[in-house]
DNA sequence: GGAACCATGACGGTTTCATGACATTCCGAC
DNA sequence: GTCGGAATGTCATGAAACCGTCATGGTTCC
């Protein structure tokens, strides 16, 4: 079953739309404020957010914004304002679709299915395996050779923006900026934490297997 | 660039749309009918395909399913029809969103972003391939015979530089700017390190098939 | 035949990396 | 709070790779 978050302040708007909802067979959880609905999907991941504009506190584009730094999870927005430019500006900050209310049900359904369809697609692997090495994204660790190897926060962060785009050159910048959340800052940092990640995980010292250097441009996972 | 085909048959409607969405910055391909948007579609895939529901002939329902036999491309309807009806069945055909006419092409163009945005991430990586040799812009590295060549940052960039434009003449300093960002310098760079690429991808050593120098022009790469 | 143009080997200076050592920050235990 | 250890960031050093320049000789064009 597909599982959604709706995020909305409005008690009747809430509780009608999350009957109508379930009645099209989704698990729906459903927070008043921002804060709430940020703090329920860190704990427990919906499929799918939707979410007011209309927020007290924290606004629904500050609120898009803080589950996109996290979360890839499909957005949807169901507002009342129906300007071109709120439109513009909540789909701009990382949502994936835009309702007007008063929203037909059997729409947002249709929506909901055909964002799913895509999300699918892309949706990152829950354990990431190559060779004698597994990432275990959701579990947060790795096992090599079936035994865990005890890696720190970075470093795991590391490995796994790396081996999420194995094969794929990552620039130093776009290293820091995703795994540090940096955008600006000594790429040598890369450098040692990449050092240090390669005495863990790779086989033979001195000569690295899955994290290639490529001079100039930054590193890479090796399948 | 971001391309976009166009299917649409009101002849007004067609051209100030591609208009305006060539002003957004996207290459808009127009045809009047989904016989002839799935033929250019084949030929050449587009980006993302905008269609409208009432075409003559085909109809746009139709239209999205044959599209969905073979490409996975975002599909954006754009109809005159706002009946939840039509909604759902254009989304349950396989377009990703609905827009109702007349269309604000600023959100047209945010959709678009959204859309590209979730389609990138489950995109293959893109390479170019010419008989032997393979070059993978984004994993920073170039096969040979299906085994992978060494080549120095400079001389990727060069390649990459050269392939991309593959037939056609690129003068040394359009090279030097591309490639080394260099509004000036000497020009005898480019063939220092056009003879060393050339010891690297070249089969036959002093009768190069790939990088050819054009007397007085500059280099090009051949297919 | 001469002039312009191009190919390529060699070399020194510079850039880029890997890594050990050290300072600082973070965080849980008490 | 404060203590101690782990995690993190900064720096310095040496080694390796790379780049641009130049010189020489070959090729093409008129």
């Amino acid at each position: 079953m597909t599982s959604v978050l709706m995020i909305e302040d409005d008690d009747r708007i809430r509780r009608s739309l999350a009957l109508a909802l379930e009645d099209e067979g989704y698990a729906v959880r459903a927070t008043a404020t921002a804060e709430e609905g940020l703090a329920a999907q860190k704990q427990q991941p919906a499929d799918t957010v939707l979410v007011d504009l209309m927020l007290p506190g924290l606004d629904g584009f500050d609120c898009i914004r803080e589950l996109r730094r996290h979360d890839d999870v499909p957005i949807v927005v169901i507002s009342a304002r129906n300007d071109t430019h709120d439109i513009v500006a909540g789909l701009e900050a990382g949502a994936d679709d835009y309702l007007v209310k008063p929203v037909a049900v059997k729409e947002l359904s249709a929506r909901l299915r055909a964002l799913r369809r895509r999300a699918r697609a892309a949706a990152p692997v829950p354990a990431l395996v190559f060779g004698n090495l597994e990432i275990r994204t959701l579990a947060g660790e790795v096992l090599r050779d079936g035994r865990t190897v005890p890696l720190t926060r970075t470093e795991f962060r590391l490995l796994c923006e790396l081996a999420e785009h194995a094969g794929m050159v990552l620039s130093r910048q776009r290293l820091l900026s995703r795994v540090w959340e940096y955008d600006f800052g000594d790429e040598r940092l890369v450098d040692v934490h990449v050092a240090r990640l390669r005495q863990k995980i790779e086989d033979e010292p001195g000569c690295p297997r899955r994290l290639i250097t490529v001079r100039g441009m930054g590193y890479k996972f090796q399948r």
